[in-house]
DNA sequence: GCAAAAGTGTTCATAATACACCCATGT
DNA sequence: ACATGGGTGTATTATGAACACTTTTGC
């Protein structure tokens, strides 16, 4: 046997949900030794017949029941020793998926619950470590590109988009200064309707335009995090 | 056999150079089959008993003779038939070193050679990707540290500093206003010679602060590319 | 004196920030 | 009538882009 021979690759998913104004992540209780009953990502093993993204979407889509699940490669943990169980590297991948009844059933059936992210227990292994670099990323590419499309409800409030943003950089956002922003970027499109839940005078949704790029290789938002 | 066991990985490595104005990379005739005489980049396994990054360095440190070279990951490339000899995943880094008389001479020992980035032949596998994808991290990281450490000599002249932000970006920046972004990011210092090759007046060199972190959220350079 | 790079200054346009302020309406 | 979020406007400041202009010195 070569020493290049017998490593074993994995994925492990951060899978933010957005919920009470909340940014939650996605945690298991582990089944199985080692660790077993302690915390940890979303996980699965690379098989032979199939890239990392593959295997990421597989999990992904196992355990929450949704296709076409937004995720982006966040770093490849690869330290000797970070899996008692073996020599075993890990690519990490965030994902964003809305939290609604529905995917919440499927989620609890594989015993996962949402936490949310400003309070975490510690985890196995690496994975929180996973979890700041996942949560550093996100945020970074939420200052170059407005992110909410996968976190939030089709139609919403721009309210609602604020209130996500606070929540994923802890931080109080200007009401109108962020309006004026967001609006600038033409990415959203207004609808007739709108939301009277959150105020007397009513909130008009909005929406992600269906054709529209949002990537931008300046930033959108300067935040100190 | 499991179907997760029998994955190989290894390391790839685009090494960015500065010679002559232009933006260069390393790569290799390759001896072996499957390719042989086909140009790649620098490769080589992740043994069973070292981390990905460990290999990475080592891999660099056998051909190029330096320790200590800075390097960043790229990308994971994992498509199941990306490489026609088995199923390999590599680990894209990009890395950056000085090309000097010394190096150059352990670099063509190896059959190695530099190759301006902007004249890039066809390389094996996927490995035109793997530079496409390191050069536009390359530049991403470039708008948001000054970079150049590992690049330049020691001491360098502004002059230097901006034609290698020239040619990695293939853009020609103001030299007034360039001049004053680099300066007021204060992670220079000038010392007290001059250098009097390329202009009778004479221009102060300048070195990259000891302590100095370069690092920054926010852009500092705004260039489309 | 002139060319060529070094280095400084000025102007204009744009964008971020911190607010003030009016609007609409359910209670 | 008033509290609450919705939405607009404005003054101030900071930043970037273009470019004029002055300095130095070898030829």
């Amino acid at each position: 046997m070569y020493q290049h021979e017998g490593i074993l690759i994995t994925v492990d998913c951060i899978v933010f949900g957005y919920e009470d104004d909340l940014l939650k992540i996605l945690l298991f209780k582990r089944w199985i030794e080692p660790s077993k009953d302690q915390l940890s990502l979303l996980g699965g093993w690379v098989n032979k017949n199939e890239s990392v993204d593959d295997a990421s979407r597989r999990v992904l889509q196992t355990i929450t029941g949704l296709e076409n699940i937004y995720m982006e490669m966040v770093d490849v943990f690869s330290e000797v020793h970070r899996d008692p169980g073996g020599r075993v590297i890990s690519i990490a991948y965030y994902a964003l998926m809305p939290i609604t009844e529905e995917n919440k059933k499927v989620v609890e059936s594989h015993s996962a619950e949402w936490y949310p992210v400003h309070e975490m227990p510690e985890l196995i292994f690496d994975h929180n470590q996973m979890l700041e670099q996942a949560l550093s990323k996100l945020r970074s590419n939420a200052t170059t590109s407005l992110i909410g499309k996968q976190l939030l409800p089709k139609r919403f409030t721009l309210l609602q988009l604020r209130k996500l943003y606070n929540a994923i950089f802890q931080v109080e956002f200007d009401p109108g200064n962020f309006r004026k922003k967001v609006l600038s970027l033409k990415v959203l499109e207004q609808l007739d309707i709108k939301d009277t839940s959150e105020s007397k005078k009513g909130a008009y949704f909005y929406r992600f335009k269906e054709d529209g790029s949002n990537d931008n290789n300046n930033q959108i938002f300067k935040v100190d995090y």
